[in-house]
DNA sequence: AATAATTTAAATAAATTAATGAAGGCTACT
DNA sequence: AGTAGCCTTCATTAATTTATTTAAATTATT
C-alpha cells in the first residue's frame, strides 16, 4: 500500500466535523480539518490533500465557492473533491458536480457510505493513473504484456526489476525516495534491506543498457532519458 | 477499464438497500437505488443502468412485476437482472428465472457470494461479445464448434484446456495473472491450487507442440505466436 | 588532501516459482 | 462392471529471481 491518503474536511459544524474525522481516521487516512472555506483554501494549500469534503452551506464562503476558486489552480486540477449537502434534491446534487466536484453525499452521513465512496474515488483515480502504456520518448513499458522496448527492441525484466523501472518511469524526473521505493515495490508487509534497491536499480542499468536512472545520493533515485 | 458499471437496487428494507449498495461501490460500481418497484421502473429508465437488482417481495409492484415490465421496452431486453429472494424453494427460483432473470440471491445476503455473482455476469457478457471465432497466424479457435486447428490440422483440447487456450489467445500478448485465469477459468466457487494452472499449460503446450504460451515468471502466462 | 559516508559492482546464497512425472478420483461411455 | 479420458493434487526437480555480503569506487565533508 501507498502512503496514507490525505483527506481535509471542511464543515462549520464541530459534530459533523467530528464524526467524520473520527470515521476516516479509522479507515486510515490522515485528516485535516477546517471550520470554514477560506480555512478550507489556505489548509489546502498548505497540505496539498489527496481528497477535499466540503460543505456546500458554510459561513462566508460556500463549499461551492472554495471547490472554484480551488479548481483555478493547477495543483488542484486533480484533485478529488466530494461535497455534503443537506438538501438531498438533484438540483444541488446537479449543480456540485458541475461546479467541478467529483461525487456528494447528503447528510445525515451515513459513515459507511461516506468511506465506501471515497475509497471507490481512490481506486478510480489509481485505475486512471495505472495506464496499461508508458510511453517516455524511445522507452515503452507495457504493463499489460510486461514488456519493455527501447527503439523496438525487447528487453526482458524480472518482476521487480520491471515494477522498479516501472514506478520510475511512471513520473519522470521525479526523486523517489528509498522507503517509497521499498513500499511501493516491495509493500509494507515485507523487510529487505537498503542494498536490495541498489542492486535492481544496476541489474536495470545492464539490461537497458542506458543512462536513464540517476542516483540521488542520500535521497533516491529517478528516472530521466 | 471501461467507465464504471450503472448498477440499481430495489429492495424495501433500507438495511438490505444499505449493505448492498455498500458492497457494490467498494467493488467500484456505481450504485443507484429504488425503496419500490415503481421508483425502480423510473430510475431504470432514467439512469439506464447495466444492471439491475430487485427484491421480489415488495409492496406495490414485486420484483417480478418489475422485471417484467422492463422486458417488455426493448432498451431492457438485454439489461441484466437479478432477483433478491427471502425463500430460497425451487418454486420461487424458478419463476423468477422464467420471467425473464439473469440470476438470482437469496437471503440473507453473503456480500462475497453477492460480488462474485454480479462480476461473473458482466463476465459472461463480456464474453458473448467476443467472437465465436479467433484466428492468429495459423492457428484457429473456433469456441461455437468448440474446435481447435493449427494450419488446418485438428488437435482436440479437453474442455479446461480448450478455455485456458481460449483466453489467453483472446488477448495476444497480454500476461493474464494467475488469480485472473483461476476466476475466469474455474470461476470464483471454485477454488483449485496453482500447480493445476501449470498442468494445463503443459498439456496444451504437449497438445499444440508449438512454442506460443510464455511463462512470465511471478506473474502469469501469456499467448504469443 | 584526507576521511567519512554512500553507492556500485560482483559473487554467492537463499528463496521463489514453475516444469515435470506420476498417481488417484471422478465421470462418461461402452 | 470395465475402460478411457479428464481434472486435480502431490512430490521432485529445475530454473530463475531475489537478497545478502563483501570489496571497490565514487562522492561529499572537514
Amino acid at each position: 500500500m501507498s502512503s496514507a491518503k490525505k483527506i481535509l474536511i471542511a464543515d462549520d459544524e464541530p459534530d459533523i466535523l467530528e464524526i467524520i474525522q473520527f470515521n476516516l481516521q479509522a479507515e486510515g487516512y490522515e485528516v485535516i480539518t477546517a471550520k470554514n472555506g477560506n480555512e478550507a483554501i489556505d489548509k489546502a494549500q498548505l497540505h496539498r490533500p489527496d481528497l477535499i469534503i466540503l460543505d456546500v452551506m458554510m459561513p462566508g464562503k460556500t463549499g461551492t465557492e472554495v471547490c472554484h476558486t480551488l479548481r483555478l489552480q493547477p495543483a488542484f486540477k486533480e484533485t478529488l473533491i466530494i461535497f455534503l449537502s443537506a438538501l438531498s434534491d438533484e438540483t444541488n446534487e446537479i449543480k456540485g458536480l458541475e461546479s467541478g466536484a467529483d461525487d456528494y453525499i447528503t447528510k445525515p452521513i451515513r459513515p459507511k457510505i461516506l468511506s465506501s465512496k471515497v475509497s471507490a474515488l481512490f481506486r478510480r483515480i489509481n485505475k486512471e493513473q495505472n495506464p496499461h502504456l508508458i510511453a517516455i520518448g524511445d522507452l515503452v513499458i507495457n504493463r499489460e504484456k510486461y514488456l519493455i522496448s527501447y527503439q523496438g527492441i525487447e528487453i526482458v525484466l524480472a518482476r521487480k526489476e520491471f515494477e522498479l523501472l516501472s514506478l520510475l518511469a511512471s513520473k519522470p524526473g521525479k526523486v523517489f525516495l528509498r522507503n517509497d521505493i521499498l513500499s511501493q515495490v516491495w509493500g509494507t508487509e515485507v523487510i529487505v534491506g537498503d542494498r536490495t534497491i541498489d542492486v535492481h536499480i544496476r541489474k536495470i542499468r545492464q539490461k537497458l543498457n542506458l543512462d536513464c536512472i540517476t542516483t540521488v545520493k542520500g535521497v533516491g533515485y529517478k528516472f530521466d532519458l
